[in-house]
DNA sequence: CTAGGGTTAG
């Protein structure tokens, strides 16, 4: 059995050197610190390394070290305090130049450079220091050496090179070594080596169990962190605000609020709520579990917010639909002077798109290119064309996609969604065609519920089909959403049948494929179909939603199920509780209208707790063109046109009424719109053809 | 001189 070593955590010295409006003396047995205005003098620490000459600190700057070491005999111990002091400052080159200064170079100072390298986050630079280190033959790494040097192996085949050396050194034995390489194997997925080296630690500190937790947190195995979370507190050890951390974006992935208030209430209780990254994770957390206000008020309460609050804050509001709030606050930022980060904007570019604002999106795309933030990763490229589709920019998404330094799943995914929900099926596939040729991208998910809708869109079953193999060949037919929209592409482009038996095949639990079959059937005229797949949904325990109820009454209203339509208009009221919104007023309106019942339908209007938009007005408009009602007519292209001057087809049905009732001096008072004001708009062509429109639409017919 | 933690499409 071998002892365990131990050993004491030193005073850094580095801590009490530098500081604005003091001067520091280093003595060889301790050292002071003289405020200039006061000449006060402060002992701040015995030193354990004698230094005998008098030597001034003042300043960071590496005149100073230079200063420092000239005619010093104990050049090492100074150089490795400046060292540290410049690490802990961050500038890493006056480190460096200081390091450089010793030939005779120890284990401790060696030691510093790489971890000055790894706080700074220059791995590379740190893995090619432990190069240099080795080759330097008269010293030999020791315990400090490694967890810096863990940390900055980014690949897993470093790592396992510097665990043969560990365990050639015997280092394997040291607390915090083993927790490294457990952090190490977790970080890269390998979790069952990490519990082996977790299993044979003799001695376990906090670090040790945030380790081996975080590996499970960060790869989903929540069964196993609450395990360890269990053991942690039967040790009697408290949990720390690293194991919050940990934990917190576990709990809000599995939608766990119980715990997540209790664990809030640990945080208060053991007087956590200062540490920033608490603070951060809770934001997180509670953003993701859709109380924002909660999130809000942790924020407002920080007293030091750093860089990563804001992004989490402006994140919540942009994910929680208070995109408004999230450009505020971005300005809040600002104004209090924190720099904006990459990932300030990737929220930002989402929040900009929610409110539809293409002058700030231009802003937006210009503040990253200064910044060269585009050619640096793919996630701001990503964000900035997803925010360039959602505004229906298809040109600009299309530029940033092709400027992108690498492109990935969800550059293509973007590009893909961008064309599909913008109506534009048939680019969609075109942009998935060369997603295809790319070998080192391969379509997933996200691809496949944009591709499928729009081979639904056109109709394009031959496509669609074997979309469909692919789907099967990835096992991605299981997937519910997947699999919804193989049955959606079927049903859309006429085969009901393999669409059912399809339907009969994926998991029914959501009201997604339901939906999706409902909608289907009410598309090809099935209302009856329609209505039975709705009693069947319920009589499976399906609880019917908003999009359930829009497709079923627009099959009735398509069908002329007058009762079937009222019926559940009023089922979706009382016994679902849902609050009908304009898409259903829309179908009971027509389906009022196209039964004949206008003046229910006026009267049905008028009762609406809600204002009426331009399809309610247009749904009663087309039903007075058929039943011939020039009166309500008129009535509600009046309506009509207060909200949605600019659209065509209402002129022409107006001029339709009135033609057919006969009323053709009317015709000459159907509003027209100016179009000297309109030939820069988009819908400029629109609009002289629909010049056209009115006159070959009416007076051909009268000759 | 050492670990462990936070924000990324649909």
């Amino acid at each position: 059995m071998w002892a365990f070593p131990f050993r004491l955590r030193p005073t850094y010295a580095s801590k009490f050197l530098p500081k604005p409006g003091y001067s520091c003396v280093v003595l060889s047995t301790h050292a002071l610190r003289i405020n200039l205005d006061t000449r006060e003098e402060e002992t701040l620490l015995n030193f354990e390394v004698p230094v005998r000459s008098f030597t001034k600190l003042d300043g960071v700057k590496s005149e100073h070290a230079l200063c420092v070491v000239s005619g010093n005999s104990n050049k090492n111990a100074i150089i490795t305090r400046l060292v540290n002091r410049y690490a802990f400052l961050g500038d890493i080159s006056s480190a460096r130049i200081t390091f450089n200064q010793i030939q005779k170079k120890d284990a401790y100072l060696w030691n510093s450079m790489l971890a000055a390298y790894v706080r700074r986050g220059s791995y590379n630079e740190a893995l090619e220091c432990y190069r240099q280190f080795l080759l330097s033959s008269d010293v030999q790494p020791d315990f400090y050496t490694f967890p810096p040097l863990l940390k900055a192996c980014r690949s897993l085949s470093d790592g396992k090179r510097l665990h043969c050396m560990v365990l050639k050194l015997g280092y394997e034995v040291d607390v915090f070594v083993s927790a490294s390489l457990v952090h190490l194997y977790s970080r890269n997925g390998l979790l069952d080596i990490a519990r082996d080296i977790f299993d044979c630690m003799p001695l376990r500190d906090m670090g040790s169990w945030n380790a081996m937790l975080s590996g499970y947190c960060q790869n989903e195995n929540a069964y196993e962190a609450l395990d360890i979370l269990y053991s942690i507190k039967s040790e009697g050890l408290k949990m720390d605000s690293v194991t919050i951390c940990s934990v917190l974006p576990m709990v809000a992935q599995l939608n766990d609020v119980l715990s997540g208030l209790m664990i809030h209430v640990h945080i208060i209780k053991h007087g956590l709520e200062f540490d920033l990254f608490v603070n951060n994770a809770l934001i997180n957390m509670y953003a993701k579990l859709g109380h924002l206000a909660d999130g809000q008020y942790i924020f407002d309460c920080m007293v030091t917010k750093d860089v990563v609050s804001w992004n989490s804050m402006i994140a919540a509001c942009e994910q929680n639909n208070d995109p408004i709030t999230a450009c505020w606050l971005f300005r809040r930022m600002l104004s209090v002077g924190e720099k904006p980060d990459l990932l300030t904007m990737v929220s930002l570019a989402s929040a900009v798109a929610q409110v539809n604002d293409s002058q700030s999106a231009l802003v937006l795309h210009c503040y990253c290119t200064r910044r060269n933030w585009l050619s640096d990763g793919i996630v701001i490229g990503n964000a900035v064309m997803d925010m360039y589709a959602k505004l229906g920019n298809l040109n600009d998404a299309k530029k940033v996609f092709d400027c992108l330094p690498a492109k990935d799943v969800i550059s293509w995914n973007t590009l893909i969604t961008g064309y599909t929900q913008n109506g534009l099926a048939s680019e969609a596939l075109e942009a998935y065609w060369l997603m295809e040729k790319c070998e080192y991208v391969s379509p997933n998910h996200g691809t496949w519920v944009n591709v499928l809708p729009a081979c639904a869109a056109l109709g394009a079953l031959k496509e669609g089909m074997r979309f469909h193999g692919l789907v099967t060949k990835n096992g991605l037919f299981a997937d519910v959403f997947v699999g919804t929209c193989v049955v959606d592409m079927y049903g859309k482009c006429g085969r009901l049948d393999y669409a059912m038996s399809l339907f009969y095949k994926i998991s029914r639990i959501s009201t997604v494929p339901w939906n999706a079959m409902i909608s289907c059937h009410g598309i090809h005229g099935h209302a009856n179909q329609c209505v039975e797949l709705f009693e069947e949904m319920l009589d499976a325990g399906v609880q019917p939603d908003y999009i359930t109820f829009v497709s079923l009454l627009s099959a009735c209203s398509h069908a002329g199920l007058l009762d079937k339509g009222k019926l559940y208009f009023q089922m979706m009221k009382e016994k679902c509780g849902l609050k009908p919104g304009l898409k259903h007023y829309g179908c009971m309106v027509d389906l009022l209208g196209r039964a004949g019942h206008l003046e229910e339908a006026y009267q049905f209007i008028k009762d609406m707790p809600i204002h009426p938009d331009a399809s309610i007005w247009g749904a009663v408009l087309g039903a007075c063109r058929v039943h011939g009602n020039a009166e309500l007519g008129a009535f509600a292209s009046e309506r009509l046109f207060e909200v949605d001057s600019d659209n065509v087809g209402y002129y022409v049905l107006l001029s339709n009424i009135y033609a057919s009732a006969g009323k053709w001096e009317l015709i000459g008072d159907v509003p027209t719109v100016d179009y000297s004001e309109m030939k820069h708009q988009p819908g400029y062509i629109i609009n002289q053809g629909f010049k056209n429109t009115c006159n070959c639409g009416i007076f051909l017919k009268r000759e």
